[in-house]
DNA sequence: TGTTAAACGAGACGGTACGTCTAGTCTTGCG
DNA sequence: CGCAAGACTAGACGTACCGTCTCGTTTAACA
C-alpha cells in the first residue's frame, strides 16, 4: 500500500532475514492500530499493508500479540530513560513526563497490545515482562534516593509505582482524563509526599 | 388496539421475557469466564451452558461484551457501597477493602469484560460508564469530608481516585501484586496524606 | 401493510375461526410470492403482512408449504375445468389454453409452492395430490373421446398427459420458453397425433 | 507442455487448490443428498463429512446450490452423449435411454439441486445453463436428421424437446411414474411421429 | 560456476466463533 | 376458545480471522 508508488519493491535478501520486511511489518502494525478502529487489525491486514506474506510474519513472531508488542517497543518513545538529577521529585517528574508523552500518541498501539494480551497468554507474558521492566525503572529512581540517604519504605515504593502506572493504564483504557505534563508533575509531587510520609 | 381512542401506553401482550433464562445466561457467562481459559467463552458456549438458544442471547444483548458486562454488574459484590462514618480515612478504607474483596474473585470476569470492551466499542461504552460510576462513588467520600469542613482540592481528589482504581486494574491485569485488605488499608492511608497535603 | 390506512382492523370472532384472517393470510402469501424475490416469503412476513399472529397460521396449516399450496389453489384460475365439446382436439386445446393462462401469472406462486414441497414432505404430498388431480382432469378428456368410440391406448394417454404437464412445469421452472395460447394449440394438435398413432 | 507456450498469464504462486478436497466435497454432497432426507444437506454437514473446513467450500463455490450442481455434473452419468446412427428414432431412443438411466439414481441429487436453485438465484442460473445444454444436445439429434434431408419443423422440434425433458423432470418431481427404458423407447417413437407430422 | 538451503510472495487449508435468519412451538392476556 | 403479540429452541447460513501448510522463486553462501 505504502510502497505502491515510489519504491521499486523490496529486494529479496536470500538466506538472511529481510530487515526491510521486518520494518514494514512493524510500521504497518502501528499504522493500522492508529488509523482504523482498533478492532480491525488482523494479521492478514498487516501482511497486505506491509506487502509481505503472512508466513513471513509467523516465521519471526509467535503470534499477533508478539508483533504488536514489538511494534510498540520498536517505536517506543514509551520507554523513558531513568533520570538521575540527585533530587527525588525531579527524577520522578522527568520520568513521568517522558513516559506520559511517549504514551500519549501510542494509545491505540498500547490498547491493541493489551487487547491481544488479554486473549493470548504468550502475548500477556511478554507485556507483563515489559510492564515489570518499566516498574523496575521507576523503582530505580526511588533506590537512587535511598542511596543518597533518604529513608524510604520499600513497600510504599511498590505501591506508589503501581499507582503511577495504574493511573497511566486506567486513563489510557477509559479515556476519562488526559495524561498531561501537568498531571505528571502533580503525580510526582504527591508520590514524594507518600514516599516520605 | 388501533380502535381504542385514548391509548395510555400499549398493554403488554405476548409472552414475557423469561427471567430464568436471563439469569441462566448471566450465570453461565460468569461460570465460563471463571472456569475455563478466558478465550473459551463463546456465545455458543454460553448458550449451550445456559440451555438457551443463541437467538435468545442476541435478542436481549447487542453483543457478547454486553452480556459479560451485565453478568459482571449483576453479580457485582464488586459494587461496594459508599460508607459514611464521619472519618475520611475510615470511609476510604472501608470502600477500598470492599472493592478489593469484591474484585478479588471476579478477576477472570473483569478481565473478560475488559477484553471484550477493547474489541467492541459498545461494550467499552458500557464499561466506561460503569467505571465512571465507581469513580463517582469514591469521589462522594471525598465530598462528604469536604462538607464536614475539610479543605480538599478537587483536582487532587480526581488524581487520587484514578490512582486507586488504576492500581486496582493494573494489578488485576498484570497480576504483579495482590489486592489484600492490607493493601487497601495502606492505600487509604496514603490517599488521605495526598488529599490533605 | 395493506390494512394500515383504510381498514379499521379485523374484528375478533371469538370461538369460531376467523374467515377474514384466513383470507388475509392467503392473500398475503400470494402477494409476497409475487412481489418480492421468491426467497423472502417467510412465515413471519406473511403473518405481519396479513396482520395476523403466526400462531393463527400454524393453528390452521401444518407448515408453510401447506399455506402456499392452499393460497395457490384458492386463487387458482390455474384450475381449468374439463371441457366436453365432443371433439378430442378441441377439448384438449381448451383445457390447455385455460391451464396455461391460469398458470402464466401464477408462476412465482407455483415455484414458491414447488420450492416448499421440495423441502417439506407434507407439502410435497399435498402438491402431488394436486398434480394427480390435474392429470386426472386431462385423462378424463381422453376418456371422453374413448367413450365416443375412439380407440386410444391408455399407456400412451398417460405419457401424453405427463408430457403436457411436464412441458408446463419445465418452462415454468427454467423460463426457457413461454406458455402462449399458440403453444397450447400446437400442443393439443401433436397430442392428438400421438394418441391416434 | 504448459511451459512451452508463451505465458501471458501470471505465474501461479501460492499453494495450489487441493483437488482431493474438491472431490471429497462433491462426494459428500452427493452422498448426503442420497442418504439422508433431502433437507439435512447443510454446508456444515458437507464440510464435516468431507473432512474439510466450511471456508474451503465457500472459497470455491458461491453458494450451497453451486456445490450441489457441480456435484451433479461431476458425477453425471446424467450427461448422455449425442448419438448419430443415421436414424432419427434410433438416435432419440439412445439419447433418452441414456438420459433416463443416468437420471434414475440421481433423483435425490437432481431434486436437491432443483430445490436449491429455487431458493438461490445463482444456482438457478447454473441449473438453467445446464438444462439449456441438454436441450441443445437433443436438438442436435433433430438437426442431424434435417441435414440428412428430412424436413422437420424447428418450432415443433423445440416443443418436442421441452416435452421430453418436461416429462423427465415432472416424473422426477412427482414420482407418479417411472422412467424406464420402455418409457424412453415409447417417447422416442411418439416424438418422431410429432416431428414428422 | 554450480549447488544448496533459508527466506520470501502468494495463497489454500482446518478450525472456531461471530452475528443473522427462519421454522415451528409455547405463553400471556384480551375479547 | 380464538386471537395478537411476541419470546423461545433449534439449527443453518455466510463471514472473519487465526495460525499452519504448501508451492515455486530468489539469492547468499558454500562447494
Amino acid at each position: 500500500m505504502r510502497d505502491t508508488v515510489v519504491m521499486t519493491a523490496r529486494q529479496h535478501t536470500g538466506r538472511r532475514r529481510n530487515e526491510a520486511a521486518r520494518q514494514a511489518i512493524l510500521d504497518s502494525a502501528v499504522n493500522l492500530l492508529r488509523s482504523y478502529d482498533a478492532a480491525a487489525v488482523s494479521v492478514d491486514a498487516i501482511a497486505q499493508d506491509a506487502g509481505v506474506s503472512k508466513q513471513t510474519i509467523y516465521r519471526w513472531w509467535p503470534s499477533k500479540g508478539a508483533v504488536l508488542l514489538e511494534a510498540l517497543l520498536d517505536r517506543a518513545r514509551v520507554i523513558a530513560p531513568t533520570p538521575d538529577t540527585g533530587d527525588l521529585e525531579a527524577d520522578l517528574r522527568l520520568f513521568l513526563i517522558n513516559t506520559f508523552e511517549g504514551v500519549a500518541d501510542s494509545r491505540p498501539v498500547l490498547l491493541g497490545v493489551l487487547r491481544e494480551a488479554l486473549v493470548d497468554t504468550d502475548a500477556m507474558t511478554l507485556l507483563a515482562k515489559f510492564a515489570a521492566h518499566r516498574r523496575a525503572a521507576l523503582m530505580q529512581i526511588v533506590a537512587q534516593a535511598r542511596q543518597r540517604g533518604e529513608s524510604l519504605e520499600k513497600t510504599t515504593a511498590a505501591l506508589v509505582v503501581d499507582q503511577a502506572f495504574g493511573l497511566l493504564w486506567y486513563r489510557l483504557i477509559f479515556g476519562n482524563a488526559t495524561l498531561h505534563k501537568r498531571t505528571a508533575t502533580k503525580l510526582a509531587r504527591v508520590a514524594v509526599i507518600q514516599l516520605r510520609a
